[in-house]
DNA sequence: ATTGAAGTTGGCACTCGGTGTCAATAGGCT
DNA sequence: AGCCTATTGACACCGAGTGCCAACTTCAAT
């Protein structure tokens, strides 16, 4: 595999361009809100014009989102090569716990975003679509490859839907606890049935 | 209880008008679809001008979801008038069963509107904010009223994204099936746990 | 029926996200 | 150097959404 193919001074220039167009755009979002900053702005402060800022991203939210792709392939490559004896949802959860672990490194700068998400309407929309390509990315990696099933799709979007909702616990948080530990919570919900949900994390309570 | 308060000339034109509005909206973006329309478009063909469309909704997107609160009401109400010896969990799968009839009753009308908000990436992404609504009338319904656990919210969104997998399976079949029927499965799935996703279903698949 | 207050509308001007176009320029190649 | 091509900036344009104000309805009180 060539991983050096020499970068001219063309595409460094690109690269370069991009960084700092993520780097303004990140700045001026954590200061004043995704709403409150217009492009021409994030454009200025990293030097170039509004009209160059679409060349680089297509949309004022996209900016915000650099890592999406790369995530999902990373995702993709984690289920692919499956562990001996590993069936296709525990494949799907060994891939999420190094997910999880990624966003434990990078606390700081993922809680960070999110807050910047959280008090933007046009950005929690825009969640919307990224979160209908991961249903699917799970789905077919519970197909292991095959056309997915009604039934492996809805395990899919429960899997999804429990693990969105150990993120917003985990960013409500503010980062404190531990993601990994709240999403292999969620697995576990779902591996053995939710019959009585208040008793997943903490000692019995009986019907309130 | 005083339902019929005599409403005026005033308030008659506002209904009418907004109706107008939403009818308007409908045919057209049935026709082109949601991106292709302006709201100049849509305030011509019902008589009113661009200023006033957004005196009656905030938003494009909004004119398409007119029934979205009164849904969210229902379902509150349902879960809030729970049956005698029914726990949370067996009340919110209640409500939505009711909630399936409906869409099974419009069937028509919901399925033609999905395909409008399929065709659209604005529209898909404003689902987003729907969604977060859903998953937290859900999580309070399976709290009783108290404040969400982690495990509840976690559970509530396990249920959220088994259903709308199960919706979507239900819109591509162009409303074929039977949605509460499909919704049940995927209540069954939480209730048991999902060790074999693809079980559910079909007869037993030995690991593909 | 007249009048006056309050609600509602249309038109206008404006901001911002996003796109098409084109001349000018910077990078790459020989 | 000198040519070719990718990239940029400037400009004009469209549509969503907002502030503003003058004109017009509706309503209630006389």
């Amino acid at each position: 595999m060539k991983k050096d193919e020499p970068i001219g001074r063309r595409e460094q220039n690109r690269r370069d361009r991009r960084q700092a167009l993520i780097a303004s755009a990140r700045a001026l979002f954590d200061a004043r809100g995704f709403e409150a900053v217009t492009i021409e702005e994030i454009a200025a402060r990293a030097g170039v014009s509004k009209r160059t800022f679409f060349r680089y991203f297509p949309t004022k939210e996209d900016v915000v989102f650099p890592e999406h792709e790369a995530r999902l392939d990373r995702f993709r490559e984690l289920v692919s090569g499956r562990l001996p004896g590993e069936d296709s949802l525990a494949g799907v959860r060994r891939a999420f716990v190094d997910l999880g672990s990624q966003l434990m490194a990078d606390r700081g700068e993922v809680i960070a975003l999110q807050r910047v998400v959280d008090r933007s309407q046009a950005l929690v929309a825009s969640d919307r679509a990224r979160d209908r390509e991961w249903d699917e990315v799970v789905a077919a990696a519970l197909a292991d490859g095959r056309e997915p099933s009604p039934a492996e799709r809805m395990a899919a979007g429960a899997i999804m839907g429990s693990l969105r909702a150990a993120l917003r616990v985990w960013y409500e948080a503010e980062g404190e606890g531990d993601v990994v530990e709240l999403g292999l919570q969620g697995f576990a919900l779902l591996w053995e049935g939710l019959g009585a949900p208040g008793d997943a994390t903490s000692g019995a309570s009986p019907a309130g």
